[in-house]
DNA sequence: TTGAAAGCGCTAACAT
DNA sequence: ATGTTAGCGCTTTCAA
C-alpha cells in the first residue's frame, strides 16, 4: 500500500479529470452514469479512479445537484434500549442499503424537546426524508419537520393525526384485543403492569384501548402497577411480585411489554404460581424469546420490521397516506 | 395543514443576512459563535433566525469548512437484531449527542464484501470518523480507511492488530475465564452451543479461548453444537434438545451468548431437568434478563455501552491506541 | 460526446 | 466589529 495521502488532501474529481486526460463534467457523467459519453471516456475514468482510489465527496456533490438535499434519510428514535426501534431501524436499513441511502440517527430518550433539537440537527443535513416515531411532537418539531421541504414518515403509531404519511398500527386496537381475548378466556380480576406513561405515549394508548374493551365487558381494572425507569424483565419481575403482594387475588396481568411479562414470567417459576392456572400472563410485542419459552407467552405480535421497510418505501412515494400494517394476536399458553 | 414550502427554495443563510441587516460573514460569526460580532448584530440575526425559521446547511458549512470534513461519525455494525450493537450505538450516541454529532449507520449482515462497500459509502460523506466492528475486514476495507483521511475505531474485539484506534475487550480471554469456571465448579463433560462461526468470528474466538483453557486443564469439548442462522432463544432451545439427545451424559454447556442460553434453560424447565443439578448453563454477554431469571444466568458481562463511549472519546484523541475494557465473570446460578 | 463556466450555501481570509 | 470575496468539490446548463 502507497504512503498516505497528505492529510488534507483527498482525492478529488478535478484529479480524476486529469489523471483521466478528460473534462471534469465528463468524469461527472461517467460516475453517475447520467448523459452520455463515450466507451473510451468510461474506461478512461474508471481507471482512474480505481488508480487514485477517489471516494466521491457526496457533501459537494448534494449541495450542487438538483433540490440540493443528499441521499440520506434523518431518523430519530426514543431509544435504542427497547429491541423495537432497533428493529425499526433493521426494516428500514434493509431496505434503503439497496438504493445507498444511509440513516443518520438521532435518539431522543422519550424527551419531546430532543426530539425537536434533534430533528433540526438532521433537517440541517438537508436528508432526503426525516422519519419519527409516533405522532406526539412539540409544536415546533411540527413545524421544523413541515418548512423542512421533506417528506416526513412518522412510524409505529396510527392513533391520530400525522404531519405527513404514517405507518404503523393501532396501539388502542392492541390493548382493546389483548383485553378482549383475556375476558374471553373467563379472567376476571385483572391488572396492568407497565412501565412510565409519560414518557412511553404507546403503552398508555394501548392501556386506554385495554381499559375500554374491559368497560365494554362490564369489567374495570383491579390494579395498576406503574414502574419507574425504563421497561425490562428486572422490572417485571419486581413489579409482579409487588403487585401480587398487594392483590393476591388477581388472576390476570397485562404487561406494557414482553420484556415485562417475561419478568413476571420468572417472578411465577421463583414462586411456583401456576401460569396460567394460579395467574394468566399477558405481553406485547412478539419478541422472539416468546415462542421459546416453555410456555408460549401470550402476546401481540407487532409488524416492526415491516413498518421500517414500508417507511422506507413510502419515502418515494407522492402523497402522504396512513399504512396500518394491523398486528397478530398470539395465544400462547400464558393466557 | 397549510400547503407546502415551494421545495425548491429553503431559506439561506443570504436570506438571513439580508433580513437582518448585516453582512453573510457577519451572520455566520453569531451562528457559530465564532470571532467577535457585536450584541446588535447577535441580537438582530437571532431575530431574523426565528422569523424565517432558517435551518443551517450543514452540506455546505462542511465543505466550506476546515478540513471539508463534516461533524458526522460513520458506524458500520454487522447486525441490529443483536442487542449487542444497539447497545453499542447507544453509548455511542450518548457521548456524540452531547456535541451534536449524529452517526450515520450502515449494517454489514456480517458480509465483510458489504462492509467494504458500506465503509466507501460512508466515507463519501466524509465523516470525522470512521467506527467499525471487530479486528477482521476486506483488504479493500482498510485501505480505504486509511486513505481516508479520518480517525478509525474497531470496537468490540481486542484480539488482534487494528487499523487505528481499537476499544473492546479480549474475545479469547472471555471463553478462557468461562472455561476455567466451569471447570472449577467441577464440570467435566462439557460441550458448546453456538450460531453459525464463520459470520461470527468473535464467537469464534471466544471458543477458542475456551478450548484452550480446557486443554490446560486436560480437558477436551464433550461435543459442539452449531446451529445455522442468527443466534436466538428459539435456537437455542432446539440446539439443547438436540444436543442433549445426541449426548445425554453432558453436565455443562457453554453456549454463545445469552440469548442462546436463555433457550437452553427454556428447554431445561420444559425438560424438568435441573439446573445446574442435572445440566449446567454458561452464557455471554450479561444482558438484562440475566440477572432476573428464578436462578441467574451464569454468564460474563461484557463492556458494551462503555465501549461505544470511550469509542466517541477517542474521536479527540490524536494517537491511535488500544483500549481493554475488560469484563466481568457473572457468577449467576446456572453453573 | 465533450469541455468551460456558473453556481449550490457556506466559511475564512482579508480588508476596512 | 463588519463587509467583500474567493473558494470548498461537485452538478449542470450551454456551447462547441
Amino acid at each position: 500500500m502507497d504512503e498516505f495521502q497528505p492529510p488534507g488532501r483527498l482525492v478529488t474529481l478535478t484529479d480524476v479529470a486529469r489523471e483521466a486526460g478528460v473534462g471534469e463534467s465528463t468524469v461527472s457523467r461517467v460516475l453517475r452514469n447520467h448523459g452520455s459519453y463515450s466507451k473510451r471516456a468510461g474506461a478512461r475514468v474508471a481507471e482512474a479512479v480505481a488508480r487514485l482510489g477517489y471516494v466521491p465527496n457526496r457533501l459537494a456533490g448534494s449541495l450542487a445537484g438538483q433540490g440540493a438535499s443528499a441521499r440520506l434519510v434523518g431518523v430519530v428514535i426514543p431509544s435504542l434500549a427497547n429491541v423495537v426501534f432497533p428493529d425499526l431501524l433493521r426494516g428500514l436499513t434493509s431496505a434503503l442499503d439497496a438504493e445507498g441511502i444511509p440513516c443518520v440517527i438521532g435518539v431522543s430518550e422519550y424527551d419531546p424537546d430532543r426530539e425537536e433539537a434533534l430533528a433540526a440537527a438532521l433537517l440541517s443535513w438537508r436528508p432526503a426524508a426525516l422519519l419519527l416515531t409516533g405522532l406526539e411532537h412539540n409544536p415546533g418539531t411540527v413545524a421544523l419537520a413541515r418548512a423542512g421541504g421533506v417528506r416526513v414518515v412518522e412510524m409505529i403509531d396510527t392513533d391520530g393525526d400525522g404531519i405527513d404519511t404514517v405507518v404503523g398500527f393501532s396501539n388502542r386496537a392492541v390493548g382493546a384485543a389483548s383485553a378482549r381475548h383475556l375476558v374471553a378466556r373467563g379472567y376476571r380480576r385483572i391488572a396492568y403492569l407497565g412501565h412510565d406513561l409519560r414518557i412511553d405515549v404507546r403503552a398508555g394508548k394501548r392501556l386506554a384501548g385495554f381499559e375500554e374493551a374491559l368497560a365494554e365487558a362490564g369489567l374495570a381494572l383491579q390494579a395498576q402497577e406503574i414502574r419507574s425507569g425504563p421497561s425490562s424483565p428486572a422490572s417485571g419481575r419486581a413489579g409482579l411480585e409487588a403487585l401480587l403482594a398487594r392483590h393476591p387475588d388477581l388472576d390476570a396481568v397485562y404487561f406494557s411489554n414482553d420484556d415485562m411479562a417475561l419478568g413476571g414470567y420468572f417472578a411465577c417459576l421463583a414462586a411456583g404460581l401456576a401460569v396460567p392456572g394460579r395467574i394468566a400472563l399477558f405481553g406485547f410485542n412478539g419478541l422472539d424469546f416468546a415462542a421459546a419459552m416453555p410456555q408460549p407467552l401470550s402476546t401481540v405480535r407487532t409488524p416492526r420490521l415491516e413498518i421500517g421497510r414500508r417507511a422506507a418505501a413510502c419515502l418515494t412515494d407522492q402523497s402522504p397516506k396512513k399504512i396500518d400494517l394491523g398486528f397478530e394476536l398470539i395465544e400462547g399458553a400464558t393466557a
